[in-house]
DNA sequence: GCTTTTCTAATGTCAGACTTTTAATTGTCT
DNA sequence: AGACAATTAAAAGTCTGACATTAGAAAAGC
């Protein structure tokens, strides 16, 4: 971990990657201390701010903390499954509102992510997940619900479900895939009959979990996709009517 | 997007929050400019220096690129799946090697994610995708295959699997998870009688997706993850048994 | 022995200057 | 007029040196 030739690149971001590359390769373990920015600093031989930047940019990804003070300085970060978690969705939230991904093709991945969960939660759900799951249907029935409120009872109930699994790995990155997708469920307003429909889907996810059926998880979580993609269909159709409708008045006039 | 209060927080880590918030928020579009570091520092009232902390920590998430010169500056990024698929990578390589994370578990995950493209891939799996995984089992067969070789080919056949499924953001997902993994599957050496019996069951793969049998898929895909997992495990009690040996040899000197 | 004060090493911030890059403009020649 | 060369200016990248703030450690006081 030295050397910075005179390559195309600027001198904060090669250290920021000669010093993550030592992280990734375990030279550098878990809360050990990197030394000051004035010795790094020398180390390379730039100056301070340059340092600096490049301990910004791996701070940006959690891969270090920073401590001021006497026998402060810049620390390995343990990254947590949170802060991992949260990075995914950043990223994948952006990926998806940058790259018109279709909507299908967006739900149906979220679908059959989720759907890989189904013979580990048969296995092992716990009473108290399914407890959840039953408490969240019982709140999407009340009709007051907003349709934010609506939203996040149907995070957590899908949430419960993907916990029912048992795996910290699949939960990180399912929990990743369905929160990255709330931005574009968002834009589907769910009217009551909508509401209905899905409400009654959800009871057939929660029965085949209770029953540890894992094909019939399987076969409710399809069928709530196939709604959702249905339901997108026409919401889209519907405002695309609009739009050539106006478009037409627009010509008449 | 303006002020930063006297919060318990650096004033680079405020300004990039509130940038990145004006990015996801779509206040900001793709390859929209911001202004100059010196328009920025005096916008916010800090110096040029912070500003550019704040700048590195986007361009370390790839939500910015910078151009030097004359109608140069910081551009809003239009992030690709090949930069979202890169981040995802690093940050679930550090979680997994960071948080001592159960083989078992991983492995779990990692073939239940993929058998979750399963019914796509048999529906729409192309001639190509096939060729590529079946001229990857043929190299498999090699004897002269390194180990750095089988790993490669291995991650080659995995990635035409997924691949096969057609949909992009299951693509983007899954090479993320098993690309995470590989660091771990490389703590394992595979001998000649393991490979024999991982190359069968690749071939049962091939087989089920040339016959568009989705259930077979997954069976196989199942087969393969208990296989691993059972090769994973004689693997770490060997290396156990060996530790204990050295330390019993220890005590009797 | 415990609390309080002081010390000090480290990050956080600033101001100002200089270097390098790069694209637009201007100027010149054919 | 069009093509090529020189000039210019804007912006990022870098450096120097300084000061402010913080927080742990050591010393002083009780």
């Amino acid at each position: 971990m030295k050397i910075d030739p005179t390559k195309n690149a600027d001198y904060s971001a090669q250290i920021a990657k000669a010093i993550r590359d030592a992280i990734i390769s375990g030279q550098l373990n878990v809360n050990d201390r990197l030394p000051s920015e004035a010795e790094l600093a020398e180390q390379f031989e730039v100056s301070r701010p340059t340092v600096r930047e490049a301990l910004k940019r791996l701070a940006a990804q959690s891969l270090i903390r920073t401590q001021r003070g006497a026998f402060g300085g810049a620390f390995i970060n343990q990254i947590s499954y949170e802060e991992a978690h949260s990075q995914q969705i950043t990223t994948s939230t952006l990926l998806l509102s940058m790259n018109d991904v279709s909507f299908d093709v967006a739900c149906e991945a979220r679908f059959a992510l989720e759907r890989s969960c189904a013979p580990f939660a048969a296995q092992r759900r716990t009473a108290d997940q399914l407890a959840t799951m039953r408490a969240e249907i019982h709140r999407q029935t009340q009709p007051g619900l907003s349709d934010e409120g609506w939203c996040a009872s149907d995070v957590t109930f899908h949430r419960a479900l993907v916990e029912s699994a048992h795996n910290v790995i699949l939960s990180y990155q399912l929990a990743g895939a369905v929160e990255a997708m709330q931005p574009l469920m968002n834009m589907i307003t769910f009217t009551a009959r909508n509401r209905e429909k899905i409400i009654s889907l959800h009871t057939d996810i929660a029965d085949a979990l209770e029953q540890r059926n894992q094909q019939q998880i399987e076969h409710a979580l399809l069928a709530l996709s196939d709604y959702t993609k249905n339901l997108a269909d026409n919401v889209f159709a519907a405002k695309q009517k609009i739009k050539t409708d106006i478009d037409n008045q627009k010509a008449q006039s």
